[in-house]
DNA sequence: GGTATGCAAATAAGG
DNA sequence: CCCTTATTTGCATAC
């Protein structure tokens, strides 16, 4: 399981590594026009199709929320000390169940946020191979029951308390998250806003765990795998996904998360990224997997959702990277994408 | 066929 | 202003 590492070439490489090195607000300009750029001649580029618009708006908002949350959540160092004492064990994921401090609390609603958008907005547009479906078949998660994503079934309250099933993206408490509830989810939102309020003293070190990232990274490559997906494939499907922090994927790239070839902070950028794609493939391999209805008076329905795909998966990718947006922006997105404020569910 | 890696470019930040 | 440093990503290639 953990065997995995044949070298670990520049991880102790760091000199002095700053704060955050993060391209903060980085000229958002230039990342939406890296991101625009590409668009090469590359394989199929089934999920090719994403609103810039939105993208853009969703980079720069994302841009400033990663610089904030990157310059403020990075007490300890960097990759090198990957043995840190870890004061506070927040791994909740495959590591230990123990210690369950105030911190926890907030991550599961952290995770209930996404996960419910997730459900609400599963994109059948997803590029997943077509040994795809065989592949799921594999089980859902034989020993990670990962697939924690039963749609519209049992709504996110349910299935948010997963220990080793999947941490959601970075932990980015904050208040503004809970003025984003409006109207969406009552419950929730007084719980995020106690959340909130006590989460936003103290980020979590789960995201920047490297355990937790090496966990991850191993989870990730095994539900990939299962999905019949490969790197390129990976790679390519977000190659068009480009958000702030990162520019984008390739094979390349796919590879060094999953063997942690990467600088720390590197994967740690990356890490919701992948994430998100994991779980919107999930969800579109789960969908086609059962699809109950085939052709039904839904058709006009689903057709809106279909349109609509692109643009929620540069949203949930966006989400998962920052739930703490705006509100007042978030409800611009979703009315140019014409979703309902409880679909986007912020 | 997929994956891992060397090399170099592109970008940003700082002096 | 230019130069240097640091970081990250993709291409090409080998396994």
């Amino acid at each position: 399981m953990m065997s995995m590492n044949s070298k670990q070439p520049h991880f102790a490489m760091h000199p002095t590594l700053p704060e955050h090195k993060y391209p903060s607000l980085h000229s958002s300009s230039e990342a939406i026009r890296r991101a625009c750029l590409p668009t090469p001649p590359l394989q199929s580029n089934i999920f090719a199709s994403l609103d810039e618009t939105l993208l853009a708006r969703a980079e720069a908002l994302a841009a400033v929320d990663i610089a904030v949350s990157q310059g403020k959540s990075h007490p300890f160092k960097p990759d090198a000390t990957y043995h840190t004492m870890n004061s506070v064990p927040c791994t909740s994921t495959s590591t230990v169940p123990l210690a369950h401090h105030h911190h926890h609390h907030h991550h599961h609603h952290q995770a209930l946020e996404p996960g419910d958008l997730l459900d609400h907005i599963t994109s059948p547009s997803l590029a997943l191979m077509p040994g795809g479906g065989g592949g799921g078949g594999g089980g859902g998660g034989g020993l990670i029951s990962t697939s924690a994503h039963p749609h519209s079934h049992m709504h996110g309250l349910g299935h948010l308390s997963h220990p080793a099933a999947m941490n959601m993206p970075s932990g980015l408490p904050h208040p503004g998250l809970v003025a984003a509830h409006h109207g969406a989810a009552g419950q929730v939102a007084s719980a995020a806003a106690v959340v909130g309020a006590a989460g936003l003293a103290s980020i979590c070190d789960s995201d920047t765990d490297p355990r937790e990232l090496e966990a991850f990274a191993e989870r990730f490559k095994q539900r990939r795998i299962k999905l019949g997906v490969t790197q390129a494939d990976v790679g390519s499907a977000l190659a068009n996904l480009k958000i702030p922090g990162v520019g984008s994927l390739s094979q390349s790239t796919i590879c060094r998360f999953e063997s942690l070839t990467l600088s720390h902070n590197n994967m740690i950028a990356l890490k919701p990224i992948l994430q998100a794609w994991l779980e919107e493939a999930e969800g579109a391999q789960r969908e086609k997997m059962n699809k109950p209805e085939l052709f039904n008076g839904g058709e006009k329905k689903r057709k809106r959702t279909s349109i609509a795909a692109p643009e929620k998966r540069s949203l949930e990718a966006y989400f998962a990277v920052q739930p703490r947006p705006s509100s007042e922006k978030i409800a611009a997105i979703a009315e140019k994408l014409d979703l309902k404020k409880n679909v986007v569910r912020v």
